[in-house]
DNA sequence: GCCGTTTTCGGCCCGACTGTTTTCAGTCG
């Protein structure tokens, strides 16, 4: 993340996760423990900084933030580290945190390797396990050495979590294989896909059956693409595939799905908080359903609407549960009524076969119609993007014309014309001011000179918006998913300038990209920028990307109202420039 | 270490699977 607030909030965590490890390896009380796990959790998840807060002197208002922890927080702001984490480094030692990232290593294992073996880091653990030191120390034994071996060969070759649009594909995949079953009564893609996320760790799918798992166990870790078994039992069996990406396969009865599927979504952190919560009412929740103290039959647990109702809670939706505010919202019924594909009326960027698409004005317009959509905004590239077949302003002017002429053959549909232009080095717009000011829409891109430093990336953009001739700025932080992190610049003060100028901007909905994501999309709204969709498709399927956009912007708590594309075309282009 | 509609003590989310045991601790999600 690119996103200033989140990093600085994601080191004070880290340091408190840190603490919480190394607590547990020396095999502190396990309450002491959770307490820094909470914290830590709790400061990942604030809306503003936590600087803020510790200069508002509020630290302890933080749920899970006592005195202890608050000065623990001011430490880190003076010294970058605390005491309490320092104190365990002295005693024990920092690789010991890199160990913990095996799987099937936890804190008592690598307590007993510290302690019996003098392991103090991955390299060390391999040596020992490659001598087969491992099997003979007490609750260890030959599986567990050959685990750890295979787990330590696929951490250094991991590149860490899969994009959401990737990750989707191979779920889809996964469930469709099963779906068709007799003995499969329904399947959903639960997890982190579920909720959005723009990148994934594992996938999760829930099947509802009343026959033998078995068999369905069976042919699950038979579809194609599985490469590993990793655990295989009636209700839970999980497996690894070819592309290294882990997909657990839990099967329930049908009365249980509905908490079933609220469970398998997560998140972890939205659970614990929703359990605690239950507790103290006296229930309890787990994915059988909600119980009444005691009681051995749940009230509530055939849908996840009679979950969050039984609790005394409105429907929370899978993109909101993240464990920030949501259940508070919910009890207060101040859920926000999230966007939805339903309410897209257009798109506003894509590109045709005049610059790098590969569908005409028409076939492009009759796609997005087909869709649904009320009208289109076609955007090529301008001339600088020589690799992209960017327009010069003579063909943009006949792109122009061209346009309008199309809109004329096509039926209760608008095709706008529009265009997406560089911003050069210094900020301006690589394309006629004239031209500039007589298309419906213009969405301001970066793509080359993406290495500026953060002072002339900020005033580039800054510059660029204050032309007053851009609509949105398009994909606004450069990064690829997956891939390079994106320019450098002041998002704060450029969005500040966006508001001002009435820019608005785009969560870029394409596979590779998602961007803004849901936290840049979420801290554009509390500036009060307004912000638009596109699915930047470059051919008529590429369209199909929106509901990835509409996902992050779910996920950024927005409404119809926060979204330019729940507008007309008309309205669309007079609420912006 | 944190918290409070049983509030200053006595609790702290829940269940499945594995490997190592021979009834369960450890780990994971």
């Amino acid at each position: 993340m690119t996103d200033e607030e989140q990093v600085d909030n994601k080191y004070y965590a880290q340091i408190l996760s840190d603490v919480a490890l190394l607590l547990q390896i020396k095999g502190a009380n396990r309450y002491k423990i959770r307490a820094y796990q909470n914290a830590s959790r709790a400061i990942g998840g604030l809306n503003e900084p936590v600087e803020d807060v510790l200069a508002r002197d509020e630290l302890t208002d933080i749920d899970g933030v006592g005195k202890s922890i608050a000065s623990d927080i001011a430490e880190i702001k003076k010294t970058g580290t605390c005491q309490a984490r320092t104190d365990l480094l002295d005693e024990l030692d920092p690789g010991l945190l890199d160990l913990l990232k095996i799987q099937g290593m936890g804190a008592k294992k690598v307590k007993t390797l510290y302690d019996e073996l003098d392991i103090k880091n991955i390299q060390e653990l391999k040596e020992a396990a490659e001598n087969q030191k491992i099997r003979e120390l007490d609750g260890f034994g030959k599986k567990t050495e050959e685990k750890f071996l295979a787990e330590i060969e696929r951490l250094e070759s991991d590149d860490g979590r899969t994009p959401l649009p990737s990750a989707l594909v191979l779920a889809e995949s996964f469930r469709d294989e099963l779906a068709d079953r007799d003995d499969v009564e329904r399947i959903e893609i639960a997890g982190s896909i579920r909720r959005q996320k723009e990148t994934i760790g594992d996938i999760d799918l829930l099947v509802a059956s009343t026959s033998d798992p078995t068999p369905i166990m069976d042919a699950f870790t038979k579809i194609a693409g599985v490469s590993e078994i990793l655990v295989k039992g009636e209700k839970k069996t999980s497996v690894r595939t070819v592309q290294g990406i882990q997909i657990d396969l839990r099967i329930v009865a049908p009365e249980v799905f509905g908490s079933a599927l609220h469970y398998f979504t997560g998140s972890k952190e939205h659970h614990v908080k929703l359990r605690t919560r239950a507790k103290r009412q006296g229930m309890k929740i787990s994915e059988y359903g909600v119980f009444k103290d005691g009681d051995p039959n749940p009230v509530a647990s055939m849908t996840e609407e009679d979950v969050f109702s039984a609790l005394g809670l409105k429907y929370i939706p899978p993109e909101l549960r993240e464990g920030f505010d949501e259940i508070d919202l919910a009890l207060e019924d101040d859920l926000p009524e999230l966007v939805d594909m339903k309410h897209i009326r257009g798109d506003i960027h894509m590109h045709t076969i005049e610059s790098d698409g590969e569908a005409t004005i028409l076939e492009m317009a009759q796609a997005a119609k087909a869709l649904g959509y009320e009208y289109i905004v076609l955007t090529d590239h301008s001339q600088v993007l020589t690799v992209a077949n960017g327009m010069t302003p003579k063909r943009f002017a006949r792109h122009i014309e061209a346009i309008r002429e199309a809109n004329e053959q096509i039926e209760d549909f608008t095709i706008l014309a529009g265009i997406e232009v560089d911003i050069l080095k210094d900020g301006s717009l690589d394309m006629d001011e004239e031209l500039l000011r007589e298309c419906d829409w213009v969405v301001g891109s970066v793509h080359i000179h993406q290495q500026l430093d953060k002072d002339a990336m900020t005033r580039r953009l800054l510059n660029a918006i204050d032309t007053g001739l851009i609509s949105c700025l398009g994909h606004p932080t450069g990064r690829i998913l997956g891939g390079r992190p994106g320019y450098e610049y002041d998002l704060e003060e450029v969005l500040q300038a966006c508001k001002d100028k009435r820019v608005a901007v785009e969560i870029n909905g394409s596979t590779g990209r998602l961007d803004f994501n849901a936290d840049h999309a979420a801290r554009a709204h509390r500036v009060g920028v307004k912000i638009v969709l596109g699915s930047d498709a470059h051919s008529t399927l590429g369209l199909e990307a929106m509901p990835f956009a509409v996902g992050q912007a779910r996920r950024a708590g927005l409404t119809p109202k926060d979204v330019l594309n729940c507008l007309s075309a008309k309205e669309l282009v007079a609420s912006v420039r």
